[in-house]
RNA sequence: GGGAGUUUAGCUCAGCUGGUUCAGAGCAUCUGCCUUACAAGCAGAGGGUCGGGGGUUCGAACCCCUCAACUCCCACCA
């Protein structure tokens, strides 16, 4: 069979994937065995996948398909999420280009025109997913805004509400006068700009003082309703009880006082909007102030104002300083720099504005989300996440749950136009209920409330609404089979910008309707920036296409890169040589099968085994590492899972396991391999291949079916996962590691000494009782087997040879001394060097040892075990010194 | 401003309760090899006062103090 010298990627994706869909394997269906459950973080509906994704959905789907291989019944359900802003945002922005405003369409319109454009393209980002190889269970898939999960907001909304959980109230929003809309905090972005800062004086009442106030914003001073000072503050001490004459609208505002003040900026003295300043707007609540909003949502002056009516705020700003100024009340113009907020999606600077919304009460409900991570019953990994979600929780706000939005779950509240309101679920269960108070009430006059609620209202759902939409109405004790038994959840992955957004509002509602938690573990990932640490983003430009590494690498060798550079709980640098690392290693695989189909194996019976230490080294090997991966895969290590995978298969495996029963060339032509080294070396192969399979899927799946004939349904994602001996061997791998020293020696005589490997050397052993130490230590080596297997696969030509004096080339080891005489090729000072060196660092060792033994402290506070270990240090130290000595005696 | 974290080889990171010479790995680099599985490869080698300073200890990359740089989260200064 001709195979071809690199692996192909592409044409083992385009046939596994579709292989594994129509086999069904990735089908979950509650049985008798354990589950085990991944509920994926649900990607934007407008979304296409990026790097973060990326990542995110190549840990779970390693963590899924190792399940699967354990044997669980592994469930990963996948779907999307509505995004309400974002979504809307992006809709909003189509319908502009199509010349269509949004102001101009009805509600159902609009969200007509959504539904349209969410059934067009929604389903993208999955699709991707899948060339990635995530192997959800995709009959599960599930969308946020559906009928029934929408039903399930709506339910919970009524309960909380019903609970007294949920209110309405007023709140300063960051409003978009260009958009026209409450943004939400996240899509504010700050940015330093240079502004001037204004000294204005205030007149004080009755009075001929003035008092001198600082502001960047002069066009809110028509709105002032205080002016604020420190309360120790001297130079306004006397102020107290005084008042203040705002200019222009010669209005008689209080001086209050307050710690809030900074004394040290501008004059101390601070005027108070609290209509469109947030803190302003704090201290009027705190001091009982007017407010009047003298800005309208469009962002020009509102009648309110009474001066500049109707223009622009920033016109405005001009305008007032100059008025003011020739009214000489302006005492200096500064220029300054501070931060401004600008809407994400217009660019507008965002007007802090009132507003009434919706709030849910967080302090009793987030008790038990917050004792239960400290109670380690739901694990933070990285453990440094408890603190900040610890401190999150326990400063916890009132969650604002309304948006001015239309795509998403309407609020479901009613209003009567003599402004009495009800929640529940139906206009007609609205128009009874606000006909026991108001009996005049017309149908038309019952309004819905227009605003709907926020995204995470609906996502904080998830991990139960997408097994049970119904549990909320029907009540835990009725949950479906489904709840029941994939609830909780096993891992969460996700990005640890979302922690209380998303993680922490899921684990509120899995204690407040199932009395459960979600998930047991939640892994947060890093963030993935390029190489100068910048976040990888669309605005940027840095963000490299995952589908076009996908064309590039394979998926698995982007899988593979991705986990390469993934410390856990860092973020990671990512740069696209780690995928070509990722693309080596798949072909590096594919090459050792190469060699493994390659071989003419013959079955004649009774012909010498030789590499019968080879096949138990690498059984006590492959046994030793599969309990190293294990404790690294239950730590969440996934880098170092993945790393130790490589290790094993690269140099274990590939640079000296298959070295050594590489069967011989005779006259040109390979010799064939005996039935029993080919049958261990296969069935490792395949052990390698399953350890492999998470992190490479495809490629896995390939040679799993290219190494045998395979039944249909036997297929390597549902292949069970490799078991370790009980009880490895480690005297085995400890002479083996001392065999690869001397090996690496004799490599690296042949390196120095320019010596071709096709060159026959003699490795001759010293014995100093003509043979019997021989006996004693070096044959261990022989006895083992090792020896044999080494020397001739690997070194080609060393024979093995008694002497009683050291000469030439010396290589020290565990086992006695050995050297490869070199007559046509001495070159005394150079080993003379060697030894030298050797002699001294083993010098350095043994004094380091002797100083720490001649401390008596440290053999009386030490552990016996450890002062017992640097004694034997000691004694082998000596011995190895000696020998050198003597060799470089000999020289 | 409040909180968390990071700083170890050129790069990305390990280093678990202080104790093997503990200073590691992968990649990159350098040298020699197109050896019939693989040049996307093989073999060998060279790289680091563990951010700076101080302390605790018989012993510190690890614990404490301090300084510096960077990152993230939360709140946002008129």
């Amino acid at each position: 069979m001709e195979i071809a010298k690199t692996y192909n990627p592409k044409a083992a994706e385009d046939k596994w994937y579709p292989y594994w869909m129509r086999h069904k394997f990735f089908k979950s269906e509650p049985d008798n065995r354990k589950p085990y459950t991944i509920v994926i973080p649900p990607p934007n509906v407008t979304g296409v996948l990026h790097m973060g994704h990326m990542l995110n959905n190549t840990i779970q789907d390693v963590l899924i398909r190792r399940a699967r291989m354990l044997g669980f019944n592994a469930c990963w359900v996948p779907g999307t999420d509505h995004a309400s802003i974002a979504t809307e945002a992006k809709v909003v922005a189509l319908l502009k280009e199509q010349g269509i405003n949004k102001k101009d369409l009805t509600r159902e319109a609009f969200l007509k025109h959504a539904w349209d454009w969410k059934e067009k393209y929604g389903g993208i980002i999955l699709e991707q997913l899948k060339k990635l190889g995530a192997s959800c269970d995709w009959d599960r898939t599930r969308f946020t805004m559906e009928e029934d999960l929408s039903q399930a907001v709506i339910d919970v909304f009524i309960d909380l509400y019903n609970k007294g959980y949920i209110y309405r109230g007023v709140r300063m929003v960051n409003w978009d006068p260009a958009g026209l809309t409450a943004v939400s905090d996240e899509e504010v972005i700050y940015k330093e700009v240079n502004s001037k800062l204004y000294y204005v004086k205030y007149k004080i009442e009755d009075s001929d003082e003035w008092i001198t106030i600082a502001t960047t914003r002069p066009e809110t001073i028509l709105g002032d309703t205080a002016v604020c000072v420190h309360p120790d503050d001297e130079r306004y001490k006397h102020l107290k009880g005084k008042r203040a004459i705002i200019p222009m609208v010669n209005r008689s505002v209080p001086i209050i006082f307050d710690t809030y003040i900074d004394l040290e900026f501008g004059t101390g003295a601070l005027k108070v909007t609290p209509a469109h300043d947030i803190n302003d707007y704090n201290l009027g609540l705190k001091h009982n102030l007017e407010v009047i909003d003298t800005i309208a949502p469009d962002g020009k002056m509102s009648p309110e104002a009474k001066f500049y009516v109707g223009e622009d705020r920033f016109a405005v700003r001009k305008k007032i300083a100059a008025d003011l100024e020739e009214m000489g009340q302006i005492v200096k113009i500064e220029d300054i720099k501070n931060k401004n907020g600008y809407s994400e999606r217009t660019n507008a600077v965002i007007e802090p504005k009132l507003s009434v919304q919706w709030f849910l009460k967080m302090d009793k409900v987030s008790k038990p989300a917050l004792e239960n991570v400290l109670n380690e019953n739901i694990h933070l990994i990285p453990e440094k996440f408890i603190n900040t979600y610890k401190h999150w929780m326990e400063n916890v706000h009132d969650w604002c749950i309304s948006r001015q939005l239309w795509w998403g779950q309407r609020i479901p509240a009613w209003y009567d136009n003599k402004g009495n309101a009800v929640v529940c679920k139906t206009k007609e269960e609205a128009i009874e209920k606000i006909r026991g108070a108001n009996k005049e009430v017309r149908d038309e006059d019952i309004r819905q409330d227009e605003d709907v609620l926020d995204t995470w209202f609906s996502s904080w759902l998830w991990p139960i609404t997408v097994f049970d939409p119904h549990v909320i109405k029907n009540g835990k004790d009725k949950a479906n089979k489904d709840l029941k038994y994939y609830y909780p959840t096993n891992d969460l992955v996700t990005a640890p910008e979302i922690l209380f957004f998303w993680v922490a509002r899921m684990i509120i509602a899995g204690y407040e309707y199932l009395d459960e938690k979600p998930f047991t573990n939640v892994y947060l990932t890093g963030i993935v920036r390029d190489k100068q640490g910048r976040k990888m983003s669309k605005s940027l430009g840095n963000s490299p296409d995952p589908l076009d590494l996908i064309t590039k690498y394979g998926a698995d060798g982007v899988r593979v890169g991705m986990l390469l550079c993934s410390p856990a709980g860092n973020d990671l640098m990512f740069d696209e040589s780690y995928c070509e690392q990722g693309r080596n290693f798949a072909n590096k695989v594919w090459n050792a099968f190469r060699l493994l189909q390659g071989f003419e194996v013959s079955d004649k019976i009774g012909q010498p085994n030789v590499n019968i230490k080879a096949i138990e080294w690498f059984k006590n090997k492959l046994s030793e590492q599969l309990y190293v991966i294990d404790e690294h895969y239950s730590k969440y290590r996934m880098s170092d899972a993945l790393m130790a995978t490589y290790k094993l298969v690269w140099d274990d495996f590939c640079a000296w396991y298959l070295e050594m029963i590489k069967p011989e060339f005779i006259d040109g032509k390979a010799q064939p391999i005996d039935k029993a080294t080919y049958d261990a070396s296969i069935s490792y192969f395949e052990s390698l291949l399953k350890i492999m399979h998470p992190w490479m899927p495809f490629i896995t799946e390939e040679l799993y079916h290219l190494v045998k004939e395979r039944k249909e349904k036997d297929c390597i994602i549902v292949s069970n996962w490799p078991k370790p001996i009980p009880k490895y061997d480690w005297h085995i791998l400890q002479v083996f590691e001392e065999c690869k020293n001397i090996i690496t020696t004799v490599r690296n005589i042949r390196q120095q000494k320019q010596i071709s490997p096709k060159t026959k050397l003699d490795l001759y052993i010293l014995t100093k009782d003509g043979g019997r130490s021989f006996d004693d230590a070096v044959i261990k080596l022989s006895n083992l087997n090792f020896y044999k297997d080494t020397k001739e696969k690997i070194e080609g030509a060393v024979s093995f040879i008694l002497k009683t004096e050291s000469e030439d080339s010396s290589i020290v080891s565990a086992f006695g001394e050995f050297f490869i005489p070199l007559t046509n090729n001495i070159d005394a000072d150079e080993e003379k060097e060697r030894i030298s060196k050797e002699l001294e660092y083993n010098k350095g060792f043994l004094k380091s040892v002797q100083i720490k033994l001649a401390n008596e402290r440290f053999v009386q506070n030490a552990k016996p075990e450890l002062v017992e270990l640097e004694r034997k240090k000691q004694a082998d130290a000596e011995a190895k010194i000696k020998a050198l000595e003597e060799q470089l005696k000999a020289l």
